[in-house]
DNA sequence: CCCGATTGCGAAAACGGTTTCGTAAATAAA
DNA sequence: TTTATTTACGAAACCGTTTTCGCAATCGGG
């Protein structure tokens, strides 16, 4: 900048005032700084800027796993309404460990990001870290997973309702021993879908809704083997609702292996966005979140936080609602193929 | 930090020096300025750190998209390395627009970041923007998709030969026309791919190779209508390679709409990193690459370049090389379902 | 024609660190 | 004891912008 001020011999404050488009400077020196910076091809080190404004046109956005589905479409859905307000994205990743996620949110302070969008791992019990954050006032927003009891903004699905019909639509096609296979039990979503669907079994009365709720943690060979396990066990379950995408690609892969047909043996709903659901062998019964909108709201909610000071981002929760698409896995059968 | 200097009644200087390990500074004051630095939770400013240092400790990955099995993972990856350098990343999406892409490229010089992952969108036929970036003196590095004909390292793929293979083995699976579904015919990678493809029919002297290859563009829905035209034409293909996901997608819901049966009819190759190819109907044979090696590789090289000021990422090239994983969709039959 | 208001710009102080250089005290060498 | 060297720290410049404030020059009104 010195050296376009030198070039133009005019002061860095007045180069500066014209970039900005400053009522102090004449129309005529604005369109001459405006030429020669591009002519130089200049642009200004925004580091610097954000060092002075205290603003770093920056948001944070904390998730488990960007390589699924809903992840990545809210990502995108985040993405658009960032790039129309001229801000840029940090993609940090969790891994659903705790550990990290904890290390990532110590990073987002001092300035880094004007405000963050986080979806917490499975392991996260404790919100000493988040709270941190926003002791410091960096405005935050929970999508889709939230962690409950704190006073900050969340855009959310319907999971108990859904978590609920997806029972009820297993019972009604049949299933007399339906189970939910959860990732944690300490992840809010994953209770609530949890609840929905005991409240079903409560009120339908099948089953016990107590024993019907099954963890499934570890690495993607340990959840294989679960599923092999219950599959294959004496008090097998005649239908399954995953409460995430890799769970449901487990007992499709699982199922096939040890020759279970679906749905005339088993039947299966999935929580998910998956694309490919249509195409599957069989097609797959999905209730998917509106991740693009879930992504794209939760960012317009942090957007009015980052820019009205006096915007109280405490207590906001939106909730945009899944439907269920019904697919042949969850289909009713007449006969059972042996 | 001055708040810190003076709870400690020592100098800012001092103080820096303690924080950042130096020579200079007792290991008694070290300690002190820890202690009390964890204490106040303090936590300097990165920007003010970058402006001093021209270093901004952070990457910028430019893509088209990330809701792709391939381009999610290829993150995955870079990030495993960004984080144990301790660097952040910056994730920008083209949507395969030129445009996009060009006015994200802008915005990555002045300091704003140590180095650039690219892979181009389907729509760029110039690179005067990379080069631009490139005289700046910010490393570059490409990822999977590059643009040919530049000194600008890059990390990919077998390409001409994974299309070579893709023809050989639909033809040596009985189809008599097979073709190529293109997305670009400006996009290097997806050139190469054709390419291997159209020298296995030449070879093979099976149809004609200049028409095997077809350009899908335009949207999902163009798309859908272009490939039902494709299938339902007169000259319809026995064989298709889709040279990426969402065309392969494509292939098995019209399919399925308009009652082909796969493989009986046509056989079908991607060149996809997709998970759920095993569960498809049918299980759907795919060109599988390396994708979180890509993204690690590329990134290993990218630091490379960042940290080695006199290390030269012109020139260098590292192919991965992808694997065929034979599954049901290109499997030869006995009889054909009518 | 004179005085107050407006316009257009420069000087300099921030923003929050890092780094160079200087210096006093402590230590080692002679 | 004197001198040279090392150790531990402070003062101040600097990174590239933004912004406040001041100051001329021009403008408008009476």
């Amino acid at each position: 900048m010195k050296e376009l001020a030198k070039e133009l011999s005019l002061s860095v404050g007045t180069v500066s005032k014209a970039l900005s488009d400053s009522h102090e400077i004449s129309d005529d020196t604005k369109k001459k700084v405006a030429e020669t910076a591009s002519r130089l091809n200049y642009t200004l080190n925004p580091y610097a800027s954000s060092l002075r404004n205290k603003k770093s046109k920056t948001i944070a956005v904390v998730l488990p796993e960007v390589a699924d589905n809903f992840f990545s479409l809210a990502i995108n859905g985040i993405q658009s309404v960032a790039e129309k307000k001229g801000y840029h994205v940090l993609i940090y990743l969790s891994h659903e460990k705790f550990s990290n996620e904890k290390s990532i949110l110590s990073e987002c302070c001092s300035g880094r990001v004007d405000g963050v969008l986080i979806s917490v791992s499975s392991e996260t019990t404790d919100a000493q870290h988040i709270l941190k954050l926003q002791q410091q006032n960096v405005p935050i927003v929970f999508f889709d997973r939230e962690f409950e009891g704190l006073h900050i903004a969340k855009v959310i699905t319907n999971d108990f309702e859904c978590g609920y019909a997806s029972a009820t639509h297993l019972i009604s096609n049949g299933c007399k021993n339906p189970v939910f296979l959860s990732i944690s039990s300490s992840l809010g979503i994953c209770n609530h879908r949890a609840s929905g669907f005991k409240a079903a079994l409560k009120d339908k009365k099948i089953a016990d809704p107590e024993k019907a709720i099954i963890e499934c943690r570890g690495t993607k060979e340990e959840v294989d083997w679960q599923i092999k396990n219950l599959l294959t066990g004496k008090t097998k379950p005649d239908g399954i609702v995953a409460s995430v995408e890799r769970l449901a690609m487990s007992v499709y892969l699982v199922s096939q292996q040890i020759n279970i047909s679906i749905p005339a043996e088993l039947k299966v709903i999935v929580f998910s966005t998956l694309e490919t659901a249509p195409i599957l062998n069989p097609p797959l019964t999905t209730i998917t979140q509106p991740a693009f909108e879930i992504g794209k709201t939760a960012a317009e909610l942090l957007f009015k936080g980052i820019e009205k000071k006096k915007y109280n981002l405490f207590d906001e929760i939106i909730t945009l609602p899944s439907v269920l698409i019904e697919r042949t896995s969850s289909q009713p059968c007449q006969f059972k193929k042996k």
